[in-house]
DNA sequence: CACCCGGAAGATCG
DNA sequence: CCGATCTTCCGGGT
């Protein structure tokens, strides 16, 4: 039995959290025979939501408010909440960023937060989904469909019950061409404060710190403006709401269940990599609702799906704990993040050091149950060339040394990660292998952060909507 | 020198 | 046994 008693790099805020993982994660993650069953995150008590609420925060009356903190009050187990702070009605309360709430209730700002973005945006997805499991049209997007014309960029917007909705109507309407969504202008136009979609989403870098150890000290200069929105202080706890007990007899009631019932036909348990494969591990940490991980990797533009890894050092650590191969280096880590080029789940910002691109939303990826099959999709590459913003030196650098972005890429790219060894021009005898803990539960991951609501809502990105080529899911029907 | 790239082969798991 | 997904190592480029 191995407990892991690594020495983490440690960021700001690692005074309440020393690990990069909380104790209760890592015992999460290293199941002990004696450890407790995994806590339920926020996404399931979100699930719970008091029967009467409507599921739009934003109609809420101020009793309704009300009644929603004194829900999260219980539910999260948050200190009570001065309600005269809260005379408001939904739409007001929406209007609160985390800052505000981390001042009107203190140390429960965060929950409270992220509790709201994920109603606010489902409300709005939900709100948008079509009655029926109509896929919807070319019409209704503002991209050509065509799978192999040039989709646009990934902008990150499709939540994952819109998603899954769409995948299972792609499914069950066996449509055979891309699925193009539509804009989600609720979320934006009254469902976020003054700056919009970025302050719940926007990356928090946090300050530099120079006690990070194991760090290499990238700085996060290019995100000043983004520290203001770092979590305020509050204790892991808070932050990682305990559980209540389960009550499924009152979520089954619950609108918002009902909704994700009908949305989520299995509840979508499987989650086919739960953090085990590397690009859903680092959207579990990029999407932390706590955002205790911004001082290892953060989102530069969740909107794109472009983050940076702060701490490269540290940020592989994290992963050879996942993994259980403790002598993980980023340098190893690179290499995985470079098989994810070929499948167009990565690619690489030029210029930027440590900067990388999501080109699939984690729905998307999720979905698709074997990853090479991307391989067969339409590489949105040049299109995230296109959209992304970049210097335009950069992007001469890139046409310059233009890997896979012609529209003829497919056809000399392998077909899976796995490298045929066609050219063995190169033989080297391997050498000692580096210690690898054996594990004796490869999937103490499995049960983590990945596979609950929270993090399905808070790994999909929205603001805006982009053509979502589904070519990938039908593949797999 | 650190980062980045990608080939090659081994490891692990389902 | 096989494919998927890394992990490990490395030579080379920037």
């Amino acid at each position: 039995m191995k407990v892991v008693s690594l020495q983490l790099p440690s960021g700001p805020s690692m005074e309440r959290l020393p690990l990069p993982f909380s104790p209760t994660e890592l015992l999460w993650r290293y199941p002990l025979p004696w450890a407790p069953p995994p806590l339920s995150p926020l996404g399931d008590a979100k699930a719970q939501l008091p029967a009467g609420l409507p599921p739009e925060p934003r109609l809420w009356t101020r009793e309704d408010v009300a009644v929603f903190l004194k829900w999260c009050e219980r539910e999260f187990d948050l200190p009570n909440f001065d309600m005269d702070l809260f005379q408001m009605n939904g739409k007001a309360l929406c209007l609160l960023t985390k800052t505000d709430l981390g001042e009107r209730c203190p140390g429960a700002g965060d929950v409270l937060h992220n509790v709201l973005q994920m109603l606010v945006r489902d409300a709005a997805i939900l709100g948008r989904v079509p009655s029926s499991p109509v896929t919807p049209t070319a019409r209704n997007a503002p991209y050509p469909p065509s799978p192999h014309s040039h989709p646009p960029t990934p902008t990150w917007a499709v939540a994952d019950s819109f998603h899954h909705f769409h995948s299972a109507a792609a499914a069950a309407a066996a449509q055979p061409n891309s699925v193009t969504l539509s804009p989600a202008p609720s979320v934006d136009s009254s469902g976020s404060p003054q700056r919009g979609e970025t302050i719940s989403y926007a990356p928090s870098y946090a300050p530099p710190v120079p006690t990070q150890t194991g760090s290499s000290g990238s700085n996060p200069s290019d995100s000043d403006e983004d520290a203001k929105f770092a979590p305020p202080p509050h204790s892991p706890k808070d932050a990682l709401p305990s559980p209540a007990p389960q009550n499924h007899a009152a979520a089954q009631h619950s609108h918002f269940r009902t909704q994700h019932r009908e949305f989520f036909p299995n509840d979508m348990p499987e989650s086919n990599t739960n953090g085990r494969l590397l690009w859903d591990f680092l959207q579990q940490l990029l999407n932390d609702p706590t955002q205790r991980y911004t001082n290892y990797i953060a989102w530069k533009n969740r909107d794109t799906g472009v983050f940076k890894i702060v701490d490269p050092a540290g940020l592989a650590k994290l992963w050879g704990i996942q993994k259980n191969h403790l002598s993980m280096n980023y340098d190893k880590m690179s290499r995985a993040l470079r098989y994810y080029y070929r499948v167009n789940i990565l690619r690489k910002v030029q210029g930027e050091r440590h900067c990388y691109q999501f080109l699939r939303n984690p729905t998307e990826l999720k979905n698709i149950k074997n990853i090479s099959l991307l391989r067969q999709q339409m590489s949105p590459t040049r299109v995230a060339q296109q959209q992304q913003p970049q210097p335009q030196s950069v992007v001469k650098a890139e046409m310059k040394e233009e890997r896979c972005d012609d529209d003829h890429v497919e056809e000399d790219m392998p077909t899976d990660l796995s490298m045929s060894a066609t050219e063995p021009w190169r033989k080297r005898p391997r050498s000692d292998p580096a210690p690898v803990i054996p594990s004796h539960d490869k999937h103490y991951i499995s049960t983590l952060i990945g596979d609950n609501m929270m993090m399905k809502q808070e790994s999909d990105y929205s603001s805006e909507y982009y053509a979502l080529n589904l070519k990938s899911e039908k593949c797999e029907q």
